[in-house]
RNA sequence: GGAGCUAUAGCUCAGUUGGUUAGAGCGUUACAUUGACAUUGUAAAGGUCACUGGUUCGAGUCCAGUUAGCUCCACCA
């Protein structure tokens, strides 16, 4: 007897069957009615987990119920090359070799990442095939592929020749580790206990007096241009306009006044670091104070953190942590510190490699993105939402839009298409004058100085710059194919709520901003499937289930069947691995009712009718009454994106009210109800094909071989 | 500080538009077994649907509030 649902084997089989049949294939020429959905393309790390097999188990599902009722459907695949995710990935490896960027060189690296890629790419291959994604494998995108590379440079010129654009220094966010600068939404806060330091500043010629200010971070003195205070402060109000001395640096700085310095917080003043504070970044701009930098994109001291006139009072080069207790020493030694609190509060660090982030002041490119959400918020009705409350969420959260960064100092990603004369010295400011070129290869005019000298920009594009384009660049976008007009927007596309901001938001606003129209017309949000604790499956934490384990253990289509049956919209659920082979359990066992029904109905049908007319029993008219039920059922819930629901009710309809007490019933009749037992058994499992393909087909296969040589079950008509 | 989600059986979850005795899987208990199926069947135990109030002929479902948990956004000198 079979463990699992079918045997791998067979499982090939049939999945080659399938894709050998052409039967995955859109026909952009068909007369069909078109229906497109679009996979959400997994990040080029690492391998598919539990989450993508949600995902990638309902678009199969719909593709194929939809595929059934005639459409032209069209399940677009593909993989995203995930930028700094990849390139952290990478390194992670790389170290383990002894191996750096700096070490191998750029051209060097980018060797060992597509050998990489290729790696991981093949990997997800396996997976997906083996799960039974009827994708539409020919038309397959990555989001680094040539193509893609070129309808990104037209976005990008797009964005250039429409102002949009415009590149300049900035404080950002910048990940030491990481070495790039990165999004507010790519940042996530940890909970330090630290010290908040009280250090006294000494009032310009009144050795005895002093403003007080509170920090978390006195490494960053080094950097300060002024002390603020919020108006009307009853002890330093008097102070304004005066100079206070840096007690690192000894340099002099100004005393001003600022209402966004918190009156309730430590003394009410503030030490400002344009260079390294985002408040204090605006603070100085509006003040005109000047900026400097204490730390470098590394995260070590710089030249600036002199604090003495002796050739040794420096802290160049040290980590932050080290000039923190140093600063803290010297401090102490020159009485600067009037006392030290235990402090806890919530530190930005890089949700990639939680390494702490730090803000400071880089050269960036942004795209301006007020106009652009503005045309979304317009729009964003016009997409149905599942769960319903997405829409608002989304529609806050654009309306609340900052401009968007969009250069990464990374290798991996897409080369800013922006080209610089070498000798023209393009500084740090571009405007629509500089001596400047877009394009994707190197210009072949002669630049300002009579020569091709030619530079490249040396950062790299957002990894959400290209995948915010998805579904324009997965049809051929900028060009109008035939594909592009057949199946934009898609019909259906699905996500983890996670990233709704990072990624959906932007499409949207990408779609209607280039295109004029949405980008999708149905977007559904899954749960996640997370540990008994409510945390989301983690490789450090181990807490994860491998998909192929499940499928190993119990068959490719009781693993769907669990999915689903967790795929309300919007819900969460707590799982660990007991709890889903549970459930595996129950669904391996109804295929294996479904085999049992098979051998029973069909197998082992009376040779003659055993005289009881062949009309139809009270029974078997209601049987078929209810099945037509079910199919209105069914196809309901799919229609409004409730796979749960569909699977549940399939269950107990075929379990319990067919299986259990019909088929019961009619075994003192059997010859009479025969037709009746064949009719509601291959109606079901076509219904269930969507959901468990590989058994269904299987059976059917073996029940209706004349059938099944002129078509396979997958593209039987769904019943109405 | 702002927003959202969740609370239903021992566990994990369903419950479409408000409508009789609130469901599933797993677990528990008793019984059944040689003609499709022990990967089974029959039956049973187990729920004041978080709490309080409201709307209604009628509320797990709608409204308000409370409590608890989670998530997101903003801020964190």
């Amino acid at each position: 007897m079979a463990q699992t649902t079918l045997p791998k084997e067979t499982e090939q089989k049939i999945y080659q069957m399938w894709e050998e049949g052409g039967y995955f294939k859109a026909d952009p020429d068909s007369e069909k009615k078109p229906y497109s959905l679009l996979m959400p393309p997994p990040n080029l790390t690492g391998k598919l987990h539990m989450g993508h097999a949600m995902q990638h188990s309902i678009l199969d599902a719909l593709a194929r119920f939809k595929r059934m009722q005639g459409y032209d459907v069209l399940l677009l695949p593909g993989v995203d090359h995930a930028g700094i995710l990849f390139e952290g990935t990478l390194n992670k490896q790389l170290a383990k070799e002894n191996l750096s960027k700096q070490k191998l060189g750029r051209d060097a690296w980018m060797e060992k990442a597509w050998a990489f890629k290729e790696e991981n790419y093949n990997a997800f291959h396996n997976t997906w095939k083996v799960i039974g994604v009827s994708a539409d494998w020919s038309r397959e995108v990555f989001t680094f592929q040539e193509s893609v590379q070129q309808s990104v440079v037209e976005e990008f010129r797009k964005f250039w020749d429409q102002g949009l654009l415009y590149k300049g220094a900035y404080i950002v966010q910048w990940c030491p580790k990481c070495g790039t600068a990165i999004e507010d939404l790519e940042m996530e806060y940890e909970e330090r206990k630290e010290k908040l330091y009280y250090v006294k500043y000494a009032v310009e010629g009144k050795s005895e007096e002093f403003v007080t200010i509170a920090t978390a971070r006195p490494e960053t003195i080094f950097a300060d241009s002024a002390i603020a205070v919020y108006p009307g402060h009853p002890e330093f109000q008097q102070y304004v306009g005066s100079l206070v001395i840096n007690p690192l640096t000894g340099a002099q700085i100004p005393v001003i006044e600022d209402k966004r310095v918190d009156k309730d917080f430590g003394t009410g003043a503030l030490k400002i670091t344009p260079g390294h504070d985002p408040l204090d970044y605006e603070v100085g701009r509006d003040h005109d104070l000047p900026m400097f930098h204490a730390i470098d994109k590394t995260g070590h001291m710089t030249h600036l953190a002199m604090y003495g006139d002796g050739k040794d009072d420096t802290m160049e080069g040290f980590t932050i942590t080290e000039a923190r207790s140093r600063s803290e020493a010297i401090l102490q030694e020159r009485g600067a510190i009037e006392k030290i609190e235990e402090y806890t509060h919530s530190v930005p660090v890089c949700e990639r490699c939680k390494t702490t982030v730090e803000p400071l002041v880089s050269e960036e490119w942004f795209v301006k993105m007020k106009d652009i959400a503005a045309k979304a918020i317009e729009h964003i009705g016009e997409i149905n939402f599942a769960p319903k409350h997405y829409e608002e969420m989304l529609s806050d959260w654009l309306s609340k839009i900052h401009d968007w960064s969009i250069s990464r100092s990374l290798w991996w990603g897409h080369r800013i298409p922006v080209w610089y004369c070498e000798n023209s010295n393009p500084g740090h400011k571009v405007g629509k004058d500089q001596d400047l070129v877009i394009s994707f290869a190197k210009p072949e005019v002669a630049c300002s100085c009579g020569a091709q000298n030619w530079v490249q920009d040396e950062q790299v594009l957002d990894t959400w710059f290209s995948s915010g384009m998805w579904p324009l660049v997965t049809l051929g976008w900028p060009e109008k194919t035939k594909e592009f007009t057949k199946y934009f927007p898609f019909d259906f596309e699905l996500t983890s709520p996670d990233i709704r901001y990072l990624w959906i938001a932007r499409m949207i606003m990408l779609a209607l901003h280039f295109e004029d129209s949405i980008p999708f017309k149905n977007m559904f949000f899954h749960g996640r499937l997370l540990d008994l604790q409510g945390r989301k499956f983690s490789k450090s934490l181990g807490n994860g289930i491998d998909p192929d384990e499940l499928r190993e253990a119990w068959g490719t289509d009781a693993m769907r069947m669990t999915l689903y049956s967790y795929s309300a919209p919007g819900r969460d659920a707590k799982v660990n691995r007991q709890i889903m082979d549970e459930r595996c359990k129950s669904y391996r066992n109804f295929a294996t009712k479904l085999q049992n029904l098979a051998r029973f109905i069909y197998e082992l049908k009376p040779e003659e009718t055993d005289g009881e007319s062949s009309g139809q029993h009270e029974d078997d008219t209601k049987m078929r009454e209810r099945m037509q039920g079910v199919i209105k059922e069914v196809t309901g819930y799919i229609d409004g994106f409730q796979l749960h629901l569909a699977v549940d009710t399939l269950y107990s309809f075929v379990w319990h009210e067919f299986a259990d007490i019909y088929v019961e019933s009619t075994k003192s009749r059997r010859a009479q109800a025969q037709e009746t037992l064949e009719y509601i058994f291959s109606t079901s499992l076509t219904l269930l094909h969507p959901f468990m393909p590989f058994v269904t087909e299987d059976i059917y296969q073996r029940l209706y071989p004349e059938e099944a040589r002129k078509a396979p079950l997958m593209i039987k008509t769904w019943p109405k």
